[in-house]
DNA sequence: TGGTGAAAAGTTTTT
DNA sequence: CTTTTCACCA
């Protein structure tokens, strides 16, 4: 039993192929060239006592300021007191998990600052605005009391800091500089829903008949995807057709040929998908020198967090602002949490980064603040089986070990749910209900947990799910939105015309078309020709000029809420349900005073209203678990960390079983959710999982590689199988 | 245009 | 197995 446990053999791995091979040496070399540029705060103390000859202090010690306010090199461990007073060249610094990353990214920000760098020269770039905001507020509070004492650093402004995310940093430029790029500044953004609708209609437009096709046509989602991936992997669709979709590998010149046009309408529209907010700033970078030159004199010292899930396009804009040799550029990540491959990231990026900059300078965080040491044991068991990567090996200053992870194996997910539910009990003495996650590879495995939750009054909330601005009811008000902003948006105007009875495709095509060649006018709305005499369309055409009078985006909303209500009645059962999210809605339209603002900061900074809550609705932050899939745990933390369906299928998933690079990721990302915990970890496995896609019995091949005596076998867990009826109570009540 | 039924697809999702 | 998407027809 033990045996079978602790042993691959039962597993089948993927074969390396030639090219996979050819690539991975070419990583290796790159990764190898950046390690010999390794910077270690003994290095640089010997190197500098070499050259100048200081006495007592490190070198480290000495290069801090000494008017400053700020305690660098009491506040921060060696390396990352090294990091943040590095400010010239390249740098990547490889920040393990719990390392203090944010930490040292704020504190480098604000030794910029103190080193004389102006705040609007300094660009931060990261993935979620969240964390953006994070850094430039501690920032803020790190410098407040320099900027009142030191005459040199008063009346700086650290609002001019632009800190952002790469869509929210490409937007503003797009539309700072719309008059210089030559580009229309009120366009609108598409998100991946409203670009899919964008190639349904040109498909049509264009005449692609499916049917009498010997091979299938792929659909819509399939199209947006095959899109979006060739470009922010920068692979040819034709080479990624023929590799990923063999099948329809016969309509490569009519996708290509849809690809074009797709382009070709956005731009006639002032349209945007999330893809060209950042790949058109690319391409201006490229062809306008002067926008070039500009950006590269503005922006002097560049900082990016999470590099290792940059795609293509984001690492030309980097190279691109960070050309010259006096912008300095460090790049923040871990390669060993690259764990949206699927998404378009392009996990070589960091390890090329030496190829990309053979001067740069490389550092590493490897004190981890976060876990127990027995729980780092194990995190670096995993570490090693992931297979491309720079040395590394977390460590912690603890002198306590702690306890070594504990692994389940249950009879099926309904009693995984149920030990978990146990344990949740039995810890809870000890600690607050925000002290425990549970984390699944998928968010359908979490659904025997909700159920136990519920049963038990466990209070939780669910990451994840449904997004607000996804909402059919949310996404129609937005269309009526879209419209006023940009009479262009024809997906808009599809969207809203088809809500009519009687109105379809054609009609909808007909009064577009007829909207956009007479300058964007909404007569036509009137034309009884056109409309066939609906009087609702007559209604939209006096709702929408009388919105346009309206003075603030919340009356403005308010009016095309009133007009909309009635239909929505007519469309769905649960409007009344539905319809409470409308005051979410115009709460959030009152803290924007215009609509472009409006409008964009719910496309790049979507609310995170989609988490179900149980418990006591009244609290701000209730003190609740966390339920949340892999993926949206990542860079969080927890005293204790449940993972759960670990079975080879599951955790790995089994459609990516077969390829390596795919198989590497979810490595990763089992990686990912063990180091996200501070003193426990628990692992559960079900005996088997079987679906439509298969029957998975053997426990993931993750845990299977790692050596045996870094985790703890629950013993007495598949003895206790689903036997004695806890209680009388029927089972359906 | 909109209803019907057959045929695919079916993870993860910071924007 | 369940949900979404598409083609066909009245």
């Amino acid at each position: 039993m033990t045996d079978s446990l602790f042993s691959t053999r039962y597993y089948s791995y993927p074969k390396l192929d030639e090219d996979i091979r050819d690539k991975m040496q070419h990583l290796r070399q790159s990764i190898a060239k950046l390690e010999a540029n390794l910077i270690t705060p003994d290095s640089v103390d010997k190197a500098s006592k070499q050259t100048e000859g200081h006495k007592d202090n490190s070198a480290l010690e000495n290069t801090v300021l000494a008017e400053s306010e700020v305690d660098y090199a009491g506040e921060l461990n060696p390396s990352q007191l090294l990091a943040a007073t590095t400010i010239e060249g390249k740098v990547l610094v490889i920040a393990g998990a719990g390392s203090g990353k944010t930490k040292t990214l704020t504190y480098r920000t604000s030794y910029l600052i103190e080193s004389g760098a102006s705040p609007n020269s300094i660009l931060l770039l990261t993935f979620t605005r969240k964390a953006a905001n994070e850094i430039k507020g501690r920032v803020k509070s790190l410098l407040a009391e320099s900027l009142a004492d030191n005459r040199a650093l008063s009346g700086l402004d650290l609002n001019a800091i632009t800190s952002g995310t790469f869509h929210s940093f490409c937007n503003m430029l797009l539309r700072r500089y719309s008059g210089l790029l030559g580009i229309n500044p009120k366009f609108t953004i598409l998100d991946t829903g409203d670009s899919e609708d964008a190639l349904d209609m040109i498909c049509k437009d264009q005449g692609v008949v499916r049917k009498n096709m010997k091979q299938a046509f792929p659909r819509k989602k399939t199209l947006q995807k095959l899109i979006s991936t060739s470009r922010n992997r920068h692979i040819l669709l034709r080479d990624l057709i023929e590799n990923d979709y063999p099948d329809i590998a016969i309509h490569i010149p009519v996708i290509e040929q849809l690809a074009m046009e797709y382009h070709r309408y956005k731009r006639a529209n002032h349209l945007y998908d999330f893809d060209d907010i950042i790949s058109q700033v690319v391409y201006h970078l490229k062809n306008n020198l002067q926008f070039r030159k500009l950006i590269q004199d503005t922006y002097r010292h560049v900082m990016v967090d999470e590099y290792q899930d940059t795609n293509i396009p984001q690492k030309q804009l980097i190279d691109y602002i960070c050309k010259p040799d006096n912008v300095s550029l460090m790049v923040v990540g871990d390669d060993n949490q690259s764990i949206y491959a699927f998404r378009g990231a392009n996990y070589e990026n960091i390890l090329l980064f030496g190829d990309s900059y053979p001067e740069a300078k490389l550092i590493k965080l490897e004190q981890n603040y976060r876990s127990t040491p027995a729980i780092l044991d194990y995190v670096n068991a995993l570490s090693e089986q992931i297979t491309l990567g720079y040395q590394k090996k977390l460590y912690s200053s603890l002198a306590v070990d702690g306890s070594k992870p504990v692994l389940s194996r249950r009879s099926n997910d309904k009693e995984e749910a149920k030990y978990i539910a146990d344990k949740i009990i039995n810890l809870k003495p000890e600690h607050d209900y925000n002290d425990f996650a549970v984390l699944s590879r998928t968010s359908f495995q979490s659904n025997e947990i909700q159920l136990q939750f519920m049963q038990r009054n466990i209070p939780f909330i669910v990451v994840g799910g449904i997004k607000f601005i996804e909402k059919r009811h949310i996404k129609d008000i937005l269309a009526l939105v879209k419209i006023l902003y940009n009479p262009n948006d024809t997906i808009a105007w599809h969207r809203i015309l088809t809500l009519f009875s009687g109105v379809g495709e054609v009609t909808a095509t007909k009064i577009t078309n007829a909207i956009t060649s007479r300058n964007n006018s909404f007569e036509p709305l009137l034309d009884p020709k056109l409309t066939k005499n609906k009087e609702h369309i007559k209604e939209l055409y006096q709702v929408l000029t009388k919105a346009e009078q309206q003075e603030t985006v919340a009356d403005i909303l308010q009016t095309l809420i009133d007009f909309y209500l009635p239909m929505l009645k007519m469309l769905e059962d649960n409007w009344r349900e539905r319809s409470e999210d409308f005051r979410v809605l115009i709460n959030l339209a009152r803290e924007h005073s215009s609509l472009d603002n409006f409008l964009e900061n719910l496309a790049l900074d979507p609310p995170n209203d989609s988490v179900a809550v149980m418990g006591d609705p009244e609290k701000k932050e209730p003190d609740a678990v966390t339920i949340s899939t892999i993926h949206s745990a990542k860079g969080l933390e927890w005293p204790v960390v449940f993972v759960n369906s670990l079975v080879d299928g599951l955790t790995p998933h089994h459609r990516s079983l077969h390829e390596f690079e795919e198989l590497e990721e979810e490595r990763k990302l089992f990686y990912v959710a063990c180091s996200r915990a501070k003193t426990h970890l628990y692992l559960t496995a079900p005996d088997y999982y079987s679906s439509f896609a298969g029957y998975f019995d053997k426990v993931s091949r993750f845990i299977a590689e790692v050596p045996e005596d870094t985790v703890l076998v629950d013993s007495h867990a598949s003895k206790a199988r689903a036997e004695k009826p806890e209680s009388n109570e029927p089972e359906w009540w």
